[in-house]
DNA sequence: CGAGAAGTTGAGCGGCATCAATTGTAGTGG
DNA sequence: CCACTACAATTGATGCCGCTCAACTTCTCG
């Protein structure tokens, strides 16, 4: 229970939130531990609950009628989801599946409307958070359509660096490559080449699912001329030679 | 003056605010008529503006630091863009440029954060319509990678249709060709093309900048298959039947 | 009526998807 | 512990969709 705050805290939306409030919202918070495959809900299931990654990753996708599945989105600890239908639709607008075992937690979607009804804070908490990942999606669709497969890896690899709080300059993927080129948006085929070819042209090194780099330097002037720049991706070289 | 109120009054944040307070917002209002051409701001400026389009239309767009220019988004009539920025960051994050000459009503972004932290109302509305936009995002990006050019033009042209009031079963291109094509994601050449397999599958007509249909389930049938359905696409066919 | 832009059409090319075969790897049960 | 199986990952061959470059036609507007 404590428990559960404490990872609600976390939370940006909930960053600000008084403890005695946070207190009330998690009385009815549902942790429970998924296996592998697990599926949260469907794409059109009646939207009763959000979720927090407890830990574990959470892959979100939605399949088209002709049967071809694509991926949303892949949701690591800490991250939230399903929030967004709180006023606005009455289905999810996509499916949910465990692809990492772990605890998520369930939390009723009609407290969260009631609450940000009640507390202004929490509600410009939240407008702030899903401001934030309407940006994100912006960049994204950018990406998908000025950057090639090899750069997407490379812009993908500088921000998964950038979230790594040591100075190394290793980095784990995070999750297998299959579900990595599907939240690319590319087939494991073609990840599996675009990755070859990103060795060959940036100098990085991999073994399994590490991927060694030498500097960032390299990787960014691959990578960042297909992006609009300014964000993250262009700063990152500079604040590192700091 | 009174013009600004009533025009503010139907945008989708302000939906539910008190006169007064619309009132005491319009007060900061600048409305002014703008030329083809005319750039707003530009990605990287100090963002201190959100605005609201009266009439004409505005492009939204970003340019890689290899000269490539991505089309974000091109808007209407009742839009609003950079609103979005209220909390989040200091600097805009496209460019906009006035594509159709118009009326634009420029309001300080200082105000709104104001507003919304005084005026639960206020955030609730706004949070609501960004959710809404964040999920149009999302479909965007599902979009890109399943559809075809002809079948996001067929999808199009499905939406344009159930936005209009009449029943009539012609559509006026909102925009040139040019245009159009670079908001879908693709070269006016592809875009012509795409256009003219698109008249062979479904039978539509064209002439001019007016695009005539006889049945909504040839398009629908044609273009849907690569959606996740559920969404309006999918339902539209059905709504006409009624 | 002429200039310049929008739009169309053709030829050629490249990137990514698809299909298929092979190798690598992790998990299972005897 | 090893053999077996299933799936992840790589590599090759081929094809298609959309981009690029270029020429030509149509439209718009001064």
């Amino acid at each position: 229970m404590d428990d559960i705050v404490k990872t609600l805290a976390r939370i940006s939306i909930f960053k600000n939130t008084p403890p005695p409030l946070l207190q009330n919202i998690a009385k009815q918070a549902h942790a429970s531990k998924h296996k592998k495959g697990k599926v949260l809900f469907i794409h059109g299931d009646k939207a009763q609950n959000y979720y927090i990654i407890k830990n574990g990753h959470v892959k979100l996708f939605r399949e088209t009628l002709d049967g071809t599945q694509a991926t949303i989105d892949v949701l690591t600890k800490g991250d939230i989801f399903a929030h967004t239908l709180v006023l606005e639709e009455e289905t999810y607008p996509y499916s949910a599946e465990i692809v990492q075992p772990g605890t998520i937690i369930s939390l009723p979607l009609s407290d969260l409307r009631e609450a940000i009804h009640t507390h202004n804070d929490l509600a410009v908490a939240m407008l702030q958070t899903v401001a934030h990942q309407y940006h994100q999606r912006e960049r994204e669709l950018e990406h998908r359509s000025t950057q090639t497969t090899s750069q997407r890896i490379g812009c993908f690899l500088l921000r998964q660096f950038q979230n790594q709080q040591n100075d190394s300059l290793a980095i784990n993927l995070p999750y297998d490559k299959m579900l990595l080129a599907a939240r690319l948006g590319m087939q494991p085929e073609t990840f599996s080449r675009a990755l070859s070819k990103l060795k060959k042209e940036t100098g990085i090194r991999t073994e399994g699912t590490w991927i060694y780099l030498e500097t960032l330097d390299k990787l960014s002037s691959y990578a960042c001329p297909a992006c609009s720049g300014r964000f993250p991706c262009a700063d990152l070289a500079q604040k590192r030679k700091e």
